[in-house]
DNA sequence: AAGATAAAGTTGCGTATACAACTAAAGCCA
DNA sequence: TGGCTTTAGTTGTATACGCAACTTTATCTT
């Protein structure tokens, strides 16, 4: 019996699992790769490959993140090389997070092995039900980001 | 403009951030009412609520978590007093956890306001929306736990 | 300009989770 | 029956996350 995953179980459930899943489906296939990298951490490093540099706290919004959160997720990428940390010039409270000269073949290799994943993890559903269900997520998200204040 | 959420962002952002809030949200109306509880906890409750007793590792099967994790949040669960650790009776290893006498009303007032945060961030889905969203979900994590193996 | 207030990050602490190594108790098997 | 193997849980360690308290640096107000 396909799909059988209780579609009772409440959205929580089932949209914790599916994050979690993803989340160590992909670290999984970093580590395999011999590539020292999370899932999470990966979501971060393609923000700053779009857009460069930007302060931890820009960095922080775009992902959703408490600063305290922010501020560790930095500590763990600088650890591992993947970033670096500078005083923003103007403010000097600000610190400006940039991704190191990673190779390009890394982040190639990342995205490659990311992109697999996804496509692994949306298999069987047409490019309309992927859409679908972004559009469905992004709601709920919204909603709930409007209910939280 | 609602809806504004990127449909860009893959789906591993979205169905964490959509997890994310929907378990800080909750966490925090359990707060506020003064029910020392977390969202995740409470998801434990509700199994145990219905099958009574059962051995940690059943929860643990029932909830996708590893063992360790089960092992912890049971931990947390009896700390709060919100369930009892006996030992199996046909086999010492096992330890069967069930719930402790929860007066009914907490465990109404606990599932009231799980319904009432369910509904607000599904607000202004149909219920065809709502269903479609559970089932994309569960066909995912379907993809993944296969995936995994 | 001095003092109050706000903003950016960090750190302490608690929860949630996974993996690996470990202990104890079954179960199997020759 | 005595030893090997498997199973149930626990514990160490690490990531990810949030809240609250704190430090430092800006900014604002009078």
């Amino acid at each position: 019996m396909q799909f059988s995953y209780d579609r009772k179980k409440s959205l929580g459930h089932l949209a914790g699992l599916a994050s979690r899943l993803l989340s160590n489906t992909l670290g999984k296939r970093f580590q395999d790769a011999g590539i020292d990298m999370t899932a999470e951490q990966w979501g971060a490093i393609l923000i700053l490959l779009n857009d460069d540099a930007m302060t931890q706290g820009q960095l922080g919004e775009r992902l959703f993140l408490e600063k305290s959160s922010t501020s560790r997720l930095a500590d763990r990428l600088e650890q591992r090389g993947w970033i670096a940390r500078t005083k923003a010039p103007g403010d000097s409270r600000q610190k400006l997070v940039a991704p190191t000269p990673l190779t390009l073949e890394t982040v190639e290799h990342c995205a490659s092995i990311a992109r697999t994943v996804l496509e692994e993890a949306q298999r069987g559903l047409s490019q309309e039900e992927r859409s679908l269900c972004r559009s469905l997520l992004a709601r709920i998200i919204a909603n709930l980001e409007e209910t939280a204040v």
